[in-house]
RNA sequence: GUCCCCUUCGUCUAGUGGCCUAGGACACCGCCCUUUCACGGCGGUAACAGGGGUUCGAACCCCCUAGGGGACGCCA
């Protein structure tokens, strides 16, 4: 049997980290067992998944040298494919298990469903909805359905409680309960599958042997082992790996730390630094060295030498581990072939030299007057920020608020960062050129700069936001939970005045 | 609220019953190298969450408590 691995990273927003360091586990796995890492794509949530996400994706897994295979057919396309594109055969497979009585169509209303979590809340207990909560009189279907009312279709799931043993590689038998298991739904109102349906149709499809997923996973094992009882279909191995954490110790997320492999990217990690310390996340070589390749990795993989504690994303070790990639494994060639791959390249310095053009009386001021643009993080200083003409409140509303707006803002370019930050300014009633100040210093360093909009257009949201965060830190300190509301609540109000 | 998972220096980790007076790495501090800084070298501070068992012996096995995290969606 050969072994086989997937990840199914879905393309709702930027490639994260957490994708990555799933995927090396997934990877390293395969390999070492002779065996292949495939890669599907998870797009049935059609209204955040857009075709440029779903290609930095796969450019990403490409640019940290962690290639999938083809895998075998599957209904017709070889993955990595769209799974909105496959709709009908999820409705086919959704289709038999109504037919075998393992799923029903259910009527029931968002208000509804609302209505029964919360009573059920309300009782303490087990809050799943069963089979038997959703029921709805004969009568009631029928006139539903003659009223077109959209319907979804949901699994057969226990009604009552009991253990639900889950074996996982790295942790023996979890046992869950059956009461926390809901009536899931598998195929959606707009026809297309669930995460649950479609993963698990995929999976057997795709000949998948053992999924190796983050832990969010484990409750939902049940639903996925019933599917594959109630196909008759052999289960793949479990394993779940814990979860990257920001310092705070939570779930890694985008608003307390940079989570785009872009963001690294264009900060100017080094892909196999990159991978290198994603591998040293819970896991460790057996003789302890730090610096490792991805084939040291294949070769020296052991799923069992991963820590269940959930690691903390360190950036301040990644850049030593960089240093020690740049300094110890490249050449002065080779390094000069990177830096110039990197951000000195001719298309590059094209999008770049428009801006400084006016500014400029000799070439020698080309680059002091852009060098902001190639940093990284850039250093905040606190006094600039006293210098302008907001007051602490408005300093500190004014980060805040653009950050918020810039994490919100979809389409990135120079329009419609104008727009967006147009409309901050004047629904706080600051005069555009006062409230620009602070982002100035933020994003340039300095007040005497290109235009902020157009720095940031060619910065890209990840470098941008990241400033726009660290200033706010540096300069107003991180807001406490109670500050945080207060914010929040006001910008709320601002947005829907 | 309910259920599940987790718990070794500030952080990443080694450790699978005696080799542990707990090892390495980042960060921090000191010294050396050096015209400065960085790199490099040497050294230092710093941890088994708490309490009960089991055992001749527990960081390691079991139980309880505490803390942290995750899940409870027509998101994945």
């Amino acid at each position: 049997m050969t072994v086989r691995t997937r990840i199914a990273p879905s393309p709702t927003g930027d490639p994260h980290v957490g994708t990555a360091y799933i995927a090396l586990f997934n990877y390293c796995f395969a390999k070492q067992h002779g065996g292949e890492f495939l890669l599907r794509i998870e797009d049935t949530d059609q209204v955040r998944s857009t075709a440029a996400s779903e290609q930095a994706i796969f450019d990403s897994l490409r640019w940290l040298g962690l290639d999938w295979a083809e895998g075998p057919d599957v209904g017709g396309a070889h993955g990595p494919y769209r799974q909105s594109e496959r709709a009908d055969i999820y409705k086919q497979y959704a289709d038999e298990l109504v037919a075998k009585g393992h799923a029903f169509y259910c009527y029931r209303t968002a208000r509804e469903l609302d209505q029964l979590r919360e009573s059920r809340r309300a009782e303490g207990g087990f809050t799943a909805l069963k089979p038997s909560d959703l029921k709805l009189d004969d009568f009631e279907v029928a006139r539903r359905k003659a009223a077109n009312m959209p319907f979804v279709v949901r699994m057969v799931v226990p009604e009552g409680e009991g253990p639900c043993p889950i074996e996982d590689m790295l942790r023996g038998t979890i046992e869950l309960d059956w009461g926390q298991v809901d009536a899931q739904i598998l195929l959606k109102s707009d026809g297309l599958p669930t995460y649950h349906l479609a993963n698990v149709v995929d999976d057997h499809l795709m000949q998948i042997t053992h999924v190796i997923r983050g832990e969010e996973w484990i409750n939902s094992a049940p639903k996925h082992k019933l599917l594959y009882s109630y196909f008759g279909w052999d289960m793949p191995v479990l394993c779940h790996l814990p979860l990257l954490r920001n310092s705070d110790k939570s779930k890694l997320s985008k608003r307390k730390n940079p989570t785009s492999i872009l963001y690294y990217q264009r900060m100017g990690y080094l892909p196999e630094a990159l991978l290198n310390y994603l591998g040293r996340m819970g896991w460790s070589m057996p003789d302890e060295r730090e610096k490792f390749t991805l084939q040291d990795m294949v070769d020296a993989f052991d799923i069992n030498r991963v820590s269940l504690g959930g690691p903390i994303f360190d950036v301040e070790k990644l850049s030593w581990l960089n240093g020690l990639w740049l300094r110890e494994d490249l050449s002065v060639d080779q390094l000069a072939d990177r830096l110039q791959a990197w951000a000195l390249n001719r298309d590059n310095l094209l999008k770049v030299l428009p801006h400084a053009i006016p500014r400029m009386e000799t070439l020698s001021d080309f680059v002091p007057l852009t060098a902001f643009l190639a940093s990284g993080l850039i250093p905040v200083e606190p006094e600039k920020f006293a210098g302008l003409k907001l007051s602490d409140e408005q300093l500190k509303e004014a980060l805040q608020f653009s950050l918020w707006e810039m994490e919100a803002l979809e389409e990135w370019n120079r329009d419609a960062i104008f727009t967006s930050l147009k409309g901050l300014a004047d629904g706080l009633g600051i005069k555009l050129k006062d409230f620009l100040g602070p982002l100035f210093l933020a994003i340039s360093g300095t007040t005497s700069s290109i235009s902020v909009m157009d720095a940031m257009a060619l910065l890209g949201p990840e470098l941008s936001r990241a400033r726009l965060r660290n200033a706010l830190n540096t300069v107003c300190g991180e807001p406490g939970k109670k500050q945080l509301k207060k914010l929040e609540k006001s910008y709320q109000d601002l947005k829907s005045a």
